[in-house]
DNA sequence: AGCAATTAAATTGTATCAAATTAAATTTCT
DNA sequence: AGAAATTTAATTTGATACAATTTAATTGCT
């Protein structure tokens, strides 16, 4: 028998699953907001910082131009941000937080808190995860 | 200042990217196979018990029969599978693994360990960080 | 200065995902 | 038996993801 093939025996596996399984468990808190997963860590980093190049926002949300291009539009259409090219390089798109992104924090205050509840992890589990998991992301980057 | 709002303070955020990071990590193998992630997950299982129920597939590896369905189609399309309603209760698909899908497994066989060596963690943390997902997968069911 | 290499976004094509709906079969209840 | 409730898949819809390509701007090299 194949130990390594089994599907219990995959790290990947039970990681994939709960990512998608703990994502989900945004959604009931995110649907009233009219927000989706992706729109909601776009607007946690703005929410730090006001303001990042799409590039800046790419390289910590870990996603490519590809994903956040139509999600950062459909946010501007909106009203939440806007994108303006850069002056002293046209190459860079600069996102700003509007008054109506910045306003949605309060409504989204209390989803960490909520969906904490949900996982119900102990705290030093969920640090011991927390640790596992940049160490992952950390030793597979390039 | 909202220290829950602080990316870097959302378990699900290095949950997220990981399990994407890690996806990832597989597409080099899978592509010279002509396989996707979601098509070698549904080997995974076929290759331990050979035939399943779309429910047991679906419950297994934690989707839904909307993202199967296209999938379990398309192996069907290229030979690996054959799908049929079960006699006894008409509601139920059965799929079945064929030689050309038990023969995968062969080529399929270095996979995990290719894989496993990029993620460069020690098998303390692996074992940890394996019955930390596990238990996350538990605790927020139903 | 001028060309090559690099970089930043956007675009295109393929493959997921999940929620909601639909349809058919089966089970339960009376 | 027959209606109602439940179960299983499939379908539909909307939003991601990523790879590969394209376009435009900038930087580095000679």
């Amino acid at each position: 028998m194949d130990e390594a093939l089994l599907l219990d025996n995959q790290l990947c596996f039970p990681l994939y699953a709960c990512a998608r399984r703990v994502v989900g468990k945004y959604t009931p808190f995110l649907k009233p907001l009219n927000l989706t997963y992706t729109q909601y860590i776009v607007f946690l980093v703005l929410w730090e910082q006001k303001t990042a190049s799409v590039r800046e926002l790419c390289r910590r949300l870990y996603l490519d131009s590809g994903t956040l291009t139509p999600v950062l539009k459909k946010m501007e259409s909106e009203g939440y941000l806007t994108r303006e090219r850069s002056a002293e390089d046209e190459r860079v798109v600069t996102v700003s937080l509007t008054e109506a992104g910045l306003a949605m924090k309060e409504k989204a205050r209390d989803i960490p808190m909520k969906v904490g509840a949900c996982l119900k992890l102990g705290e030093e589990e969920a640090k011991m995860l927390y640790m596992l998991l940049y160490q992952v992301l950390k030793e597979t980057e390039d």
